[in-house]
DNA sequence: ACCAATAGGTAGTGATGCGATATGTAGTGG
DNA sequence: CCACTACATATCGCATCACTACCTATTGGT
């Protein structure tokens, strides 16, 4: 994780629910499919994600198969319709928590200086 | 707070220690600045930032002063030039998760860039 | 006298990502 | 045959940290 961890903290839903959108995947494949796709920036370890998964199937967001495949239980998570539109709103959300953060963050010196 | 509570952690003291680079503030104002500077995005509670402020300042990031404007006394921060260096660490940490979350996200919903 | 807005503060709670640990299979090297 | 590594799932306790709820106090308006 090359960043502060507690930062991840309120959008890894979003992150897993984004991998699972592109077709179904267990959890071993999901935590290499957040290290590539973020880059490096996200390492998650296995106590992070199989709770959060347990968590998101709870919630109706995915559902999960069992495969045996080599001697090696696999269980395969794949969006629901339900989890599908949980996505569009955790994208929703995340473009207006980056928007305000950035602005507060990057926002060159606004000039609302009141004094 | 039109986002989700949890999905400041980790994000705060860097939007505060933004806030304070533009010059002193006492907490109350700091508490507007976040509001107006994230277009209301951000409705920070008192509870929530009075903690970080005390948190920054032992940290060594803030100074603080007390004031008596009107017989109202007012406690007045400041970043100090570690302070300014930490918000420097803080861009670049944002920077980074910004787009790590973005590129998995998918979502276009996010400007590419300035220039 | 009362009340809203301003101003600062503490205590307790809850959500959640992390580290450590456990369990088991399959393949490789010695 | 044994040690080791990679794969794969899972659980538990911990620490972090923003939030809610609550408190004190002053100013200015009604």
């Amino acid at each position: 994780m090359r960043v502060r961890p507690e930062a991840l903290k309120g959008h890894l839903d979003g992150l897993l629910l984004a991998v699972l959108e592109n077709g179904p995947r267990h959890g071993y494949a999901i935590i290499e499919a957040v290290r590539t796709g973020s880059g490096g920036t996200f390492d998650l370890q296995t106590g992070t994600v199989y709770p959060a998964l347990h968590r998101l199937e709870r919630a109706g967001f995915i559902e999960s198969r069992w495969h045996v495949i080599g001697g090696r239980r696999r269980r395969e998570y794949e969006l629901t319709a339900s989890g599908r539109r949980a996505l569009g709103d955790e994208r929703a959300v995340w473009a207006e928590f980056a928007g305000a953060v950035s602005s507060l963050l990057g926002g060159r010196t606004w000039p609302a200086d009141a004094s």
